[in-house]
DNA sequence: CTGGATAACTCGTCCTTACCAGTTATCTGT
DNA sequence: ACAGATAACTGGTAAGGACGAGTTATCCAG
């Protein structure tokens, strides 16, 4: 099964011939490979080289290691599209905020958990903000479930002079959320920028969203900007790759 | 250096001393790591254990091994930014390509290779450019390049009945790109739809884009439509994440 | 001074061996 | 019949050895 003259490295020959077999449907999503044993007899190679396969393809998203239980094939998790339209105004007074709302419509039980503090804000936040840096702002740092599975971290920080004193600083914002708050203090939304990007997990965000090796996050910062021109919250949102699609429209003019 | 009772496998407590030292500062961005067989006298572990650990580094995108040289920490590539105005018709009349002019506003000499070929319409392509399947669609397969180094691959696919005796059935469909020769054919864009999401690399991915391991792609696909509501193009985009940022602009209404 | 061989480094691959740590089915005593 | 121990699986961690292959500095011959 193993060509040692090929050049190609043996664990990369078994990798190949896995990721084949997966591909033409032999092993499903869901279904659990031989063990690393079964494998060191199938192509007579070593255990660590076995490893090293598997390890390739878990580095490729393609399959996930279970302790005790065996090596399986990835299921393709529900997406969730994300659209733009959970920004207008029209499902902010529908719904009790974007995230609960986008989830419910896919038939997910979407729960998620908020802490609220006030810090200083970096040079970073105080330049997208206008306001001077170290400037105390209201911060909102949230994990989001859909099934009881963490898949979105968001912190959002807003300056302290909009909030204090209003519902954004309980961890419940009420309904329609912490823009339904603002709106109703009179900033009214003009639009909002999101700068979209990918790379892989901190260790902090591989345990906070208990992502598998192998799976990329989808990293947006969510501007919001009122008629008047100012920046009013500035949105870090960390979701795990492969549960989200980001829907964008973009007219020609 | 290294705790044997903590409870924490050691190549992790390895890789946790390592990307300390160089979110610390000690080791900077291209900094060459030290060897492996000095981490083993250093660290008081195998080799195996100490290349456990920059695997894992590798896998987090943190550090890159080059064959011969060492082991370097990775630097912060430069980040294009593709904002929406790409697609407005103002640029369109300025760039030769959406891309080569977002490139060279970076200051970067941008280059594609363009490969156009034709083939019957799969289901997916056929749903979305409402033609049946089978029908045969114009296929721009291209590589972008920036400073020679390949960072997105884009395949775009039109119905023919639009191409037939223009010049986007020709590798370098001439100033303003594709969609200005579909507009001289009294096409008019009413708007367009980025779908983004991220995952791991194909291994194709991995060997056209050159990636390194643990570098993840963003993939984008980007539908146009034309005022009659006809969609009119599919474009499959695969950008090397570090080296990309989207930035959308959505109107609150 | 120059050019090329070479030695000394680098990481890459692969093996054998051993034990630890979760999971699950089976077996056994009550 | 049931509960709990246990045996037999699974992958996870770690050691040590050997050799291959790419890179680079050095040194020597011309």
């Amino acid at each position: 099964m193993i060509n040692r003259y090929s050049g190609v490295p043996a664990y990369r020959q078994v990798a190949d011939d896995i990721r084949a077999r997966i591909n033409s449907g032999e092993y499903g999503p869901g279904d659990k490979l031989p063990s690393e044993r079964e494998m060191v007899d199938a192509y007579g190679v070593s255990r660590p080289t076995v490893r090293d396969a598997i390890g390739l393809l878990r580095s490729q998203g393609i399959v996930t290691a279970e302790h005790g239980k065996g090596v399986f094939v990835r299921r393709l998790p529900p997406v969730t599209r994300l659209s733009t339209e959970r920004l207008s105004r029209a499902s902010r007074e529908a719904n009790q905020a974007a995230f609960l709302g986008d989830a419910a419509t896919g038939g997910f039980k979407a729960t998620s958990a908020t802490r609220v503090y006030f810090e200083p804000a970096v040079a970073r936040i105080a330049d997208v903000l206008g306001v001077e840096p170290g400037t105390e702002v209201c911060v909102r740092d949230r994990v989001m479930n859909r099934n009881d599975m963490p898949v979105q971290l968001a912190v959002s920080r807003l300056p302290r002079s909009l909030t204090t004193g209003t519902a954004i600083e309980q961890e419940n914002p009420g309904p329609g959320g912490v823009y339904a708050r603002l709106e109703e203090a009179g900033h009214r939304f003009a639009h909002f920028t999101e700068t979209v990007s990918a790379r892989m997990p901190t260790p902090d965000e591989t345990s906070a969203l208990r992502l598998a090796t192998g799976t990329p996050v989808i990293t947006v910062t969510r501007v919001a900007y009122t008629t008047t021109g100012a920046a009013v919250e500035v949105n870090d949102m960390v979701m795990v790759a492969d549960r989200f699609e980001l829907v964008y429209e973009i007219p020609a003019d």
